[in-house]
DNA sequence: CGCGCAATCTTGTCATCGACAAGATGACAG
DNA sequence: CTGTCATCTTGTCGATGACAAGATTGCGCG
């Protein structure tokens, strides 16, 4: 074993930084543990990525498009769109931890600016087409909730009353917006 | 020079975090740059703290305690309390980053516990006095508001319309959920 | 078929870091 | 003046990220 040409390695790399970072955060992870994690030498990570910067670039911008992914299966609708945007953030929370946090990889990176950009139309759309105003500023009350809420969410910060339904409540909290 | 007994190091040390923090983030915070800047030696740091864990732990109250007190200083006005949350992230940058990552430090420190719950209590508060109703969902869509904005800004990925006074453009979005 | 080339991965190394242990210094009490 | 204790230093260890150099393998091209 140990045979060299693993084939498969940027994309198993990926996946591996994912369980490691939802178990102890981006700031935790090691190159050396993946490269453990997925039975490679230590240094076979840095010949896909470059760096740990650029691992994370990679990781982030996977995120985007599996947010893009997300919003458009949630439909048309203004509230779906929101607790789907909740969603991401619980059920990818490594790569939700990664997106926000720019100082952790290269964000001028073309490819990661393209995914994001990506995204950010899907949601601004989203709101369009639910206020029929300027998007502008409806948007950026929409996107600030449901973000604000999942960081939270996320953070544990919130008082165990809120219950254990991220979905659920945030549906809630997002209709706050719209009485 | 060297003195022994420096006298201050440790508020010294946890003014010098929030430099280091603001300038590269948490997660590149070394504590043997921190003794650097203070020109203390290598160990210094850890026996006033122990450990990393403990010096961000130490770092996380004092933010909480701040930002306790830029909400008593907001006044009993909901939206003075919104734009001063979002006020207290921008200009306290490196402990906002810092408080609403627990992985970062020791979650369950009793001191850090009951700062949490001071500025918690100042928050739900101002809910409270401004709706009338129950508190409990209208807490949490103000706070997710406010605190998603934060996040969003401080993380640049606000688009640059936008503009550059974050407290202005806070107003106007928490505006959105009374309307 | 086989030769060379380039992508993939390994081994080796260095500076830096967090944590720990042991010792030096000096403030302060009695 | 002396002992005690908090404060700080020096020394060390294992782990990490980054880099350099080399080994292995697949693949195209003659």
């Amino acid at each position: 074993m140990a045979s060299y040409h693993h084939g498969d390695l940027r994309r198993v790399l990926l996946g591996t930084a994912a369980d490691a970072i939802a178990e102890s955060g981006p700031a935790a992870l090691s190159l050396r543990e993946l490269a453990r994690r997925a039975g490679v030498s230590h240094a076979a990570p840095a010949h896909h990525f470059g760096d740990k910067a650029g691992l994370l670039t990679a990781f982030a911008t996977q995120g985007f498009d599996l947010l893009a992914d997300a919003l458009r299966q949630a439909g048309d609708d203004l509230l779906d769109t929101g607790v789907a945007y909740v969603g991401f953030a619980v059920r990818h929370r490594a790569h939700f931890d990664v997106m926000f946090r720019p100082e952790l990889y290269r964000a001028g990176d073309p490819e990661l600016a393209a995914a994001r950009a990506r995204s950010g139309e899907l949601l601004r759309g989203g709101v369009a087409r639910h206020t029929g105003r300027e998007p502008d500023a409806d948007a950026l009350a929409a996107w600030s909730i449901v973000h604000g809420f999942a960081t939270l969410w996320l953070s544990g910060a919130l008082p165990p009353r809120v219950g254990d339904d991220p979905e659920a409540a945030a549906r809630t909290v997002i209709r706050r917006l719209f009485d």
